[in-house]
DNA sequence: CGGCTGACGAAAA
DNA sequence: CTTTTCGCCAGCC
């Protein structure tokens, strides 16, 4: 492997990360994204897995609020990684996201996108 | 070093 | 409609 090749992926992984967790802080309060959005804003389409992974790590990375992120559906799929299992929840509600079964109401109306936010 | 896993998602079957 | 497959890629065993 070139040394330009690695040094590219480096690049890549560093910047990843650190572009999740900036996106991440800026969803306003009261809104949500999902993984896929943030991963198509930062150019891997098919890296939301990464970005789920990446939000994984966030628990040692602080004003990360991971509450805000859901996955493409608007489900609270995260939930179990927080403190308790209604944390996730508790903390959208209160910032006037309505949820029910672990899922988003109006999802289309909460949906933060960055690539149309953040021009 | 190789294989498996996972806060996901879109396309194919 | 449901199920399967593949892409993504860092970390763990």
């Amino acid at each position: 492997m070139s040394a330009r090749k690695q040094e590219e992926k480096r690049e890549s992984n560093n910047d990843f990360f650190q572009n999740v967790y900036d996106v991440v802080r800026l969803i306003p309060a009261g809104r949500a994204t999902s993984y896929g959005a943030i991963a198509s804003y930062l150019g891997s389409k098919r890296g939301a897995r990464q970005v789920g992974w990446a939000m994984g790590s966030s628990y040692n990375v602080p004003n990360i609020p991971a509450h805000r992120v859901v996955n493409k559906e608007g489900v609270l799929t995260a939930r179990q990684l927080f403190e308790t299992p209604t944390t996730m929840q508790e903390k959208l509600e209160a910032e006037g996201v309505e949820v029910k079964d672990d899922q988003i109401q109006n999802w289309n109306k909460y949906f933060w996108d960055p690539e149309k936010e953040l021009t």
